[in-house]
DNA sequence: AAGATAATATGATAAAAATCATATTTAAGA
DNA sequence: TCTTAAATATGATTTTTATCATATTATCTT
């Protein structure tokens, strides 16, 4: 339930429950209504990657975006950041990419990653 | 000028005068009144790096704050991210903490670099 | 069927970030 | 010394983002 999420990580139910929705709006995570309900992952959701997460809640304009947010910034013509950080960039995009909730719960479940709940 | 630096990266004059003005404050660019003035780097500002700046103008929080903004998020007890992301994230900071304003320069008087300028 | 419990929808408010406006200070040059 | 051109200081406005409030819909339980 959406208060058992925004509780624990300091966020206010009412805000976390619109982002939850957002969600559910293009099926990343499921959710079901009335007493018993809640938020909750089906197999297909599981599947969902971290990236697709953030492009619905941050957009995915960034992804691309110059790191000094320069309009012209392209391979061709790199602004002085690009060639330096781009590699690094580009490597936490792929993880974002390849990585799946279904990972993600594997993680905490073996005790090698922690979340608040 | 600020007039200069304002126009092409698209960026109102009168709030690029703001941050740089908040550079000055802590000695990063240098800066002179009245007509023939304006904005300039003398050689103590050329060696400033990349990474002071973001600190003044984004903050230093961000450096070390947990990628999904848990309070709890440790080396110890990492979030499912951490682990993930932070070796990329510590390679940027790293470059950004030793790239300074004159490699940047250097970079664009090369030619490997561009700046809408 | 009725009541309770959960998500959902919608819009209002508050807080933060970005932008705008205006007046002041400083220094150059005529 | 006066005018002009630049940064500086301050605060207001706008825009965006985050948060709050309230009413509605769906579903379970009794």
């Amino acid at each position: 339930m959406v208060k058992d999420i925004a509780r624990p990580i300091n966020v206010p139910q009412a805000y976390i429950a619109k982002l939850l929705q957002d969600l559910v709006k293009v099926h990343i995570i499921s959710s079901e209504r009335g007493p018993k309900g809640g938020f909750y992952l089906n197999e297909e959701n599981k599947n969902q990657t971290i990236l697709s997460i953030i492009a619905v809640i941050n957009g995915k304009e960034q992804f691309n975006a110059c790191l000094l947010s320069l309009e012209k910034c392209n391979e061709e013509k790199p602004c002085p950041l690009h060639n330096m950080l781009n590699p690094s960039r580009n490597q936490i995009l792929n993880s974002l990419r390849s990585k799946t909730i279904k990972d993600v719960v594997k993680e905490v479940e073996l005790g090698n990653a922690f979340l608040p709940l």
